[in-house]
DNA sequence: TAAGATTTGTTCGTATGTATA
DNA sequence: ATATACATACGAACAAATCTT
């Protein structure tokens, strides 16, 4: 993928990686129902920590956009079930 | 648990929050070896900072009365423990 | 059955920057 | 200038679930 983002300094890092991952999943860049990438590549891709990023999964998960299934990874969620958070 | 706190603006709130986290661990609300709410679960719980949390973790293993084992949790000393510095 | 790799979750330690009294 | 207190952000270690070998 041709880098999509930069950091601008007067703005947090997460809520400027939450907006990259947002629009790549608006976008279907992540398809639906596929996987995201790992913590660990979203990790080393956008040289961040592992709470930041996890600090944007968070979000991503309240808003409905994804899910997580512990040991197996985090999934992209249907756009119609947007909206409705997904417990975890 | 009922509320069993609230800040007094004329004194420091890490003062007061030790006084409350000391007494929970006398009056064994926090039963001796087990362990302590984590660093997240007490700043949500009191709407302080984490290094606040920390400023008075960092008292109460200085006193004896707790210690932390690094991606455990920290835990609650036995009585008969307490005064004996625990490294960490 | 057992062991290892992968992935997410949870926890503590540390540092920087900012604001206030 | 010092102490207090916040948010952000890095790293590291431990745990649990899943999958593969």
């Amino acid at each position: 993928m041709s880098q999509d983002w930069e950091w601008d300094q007067d703005r947090t890092i997460w809520e400027q990686m939450y907006e990259v991952l947002r629009s790549r999943i608006e976008q279907g860049i992540y398809p639906s129902r596929s996987a995201v990438p790992s913590l660990d590549r979203l990790q080393q891709e956008f040289g961040v920590a592992r709470v930041t990023v996890q600090k944007v999964m968070r979000i991503l998960k309240d808003e409905g956009m994804i899910k997580t299934i512990v040991g197996k990874g985090t999934f992209v969620r249907p756009p119609e079930e947007w909206g409705q958070s997904s417990d975890r």
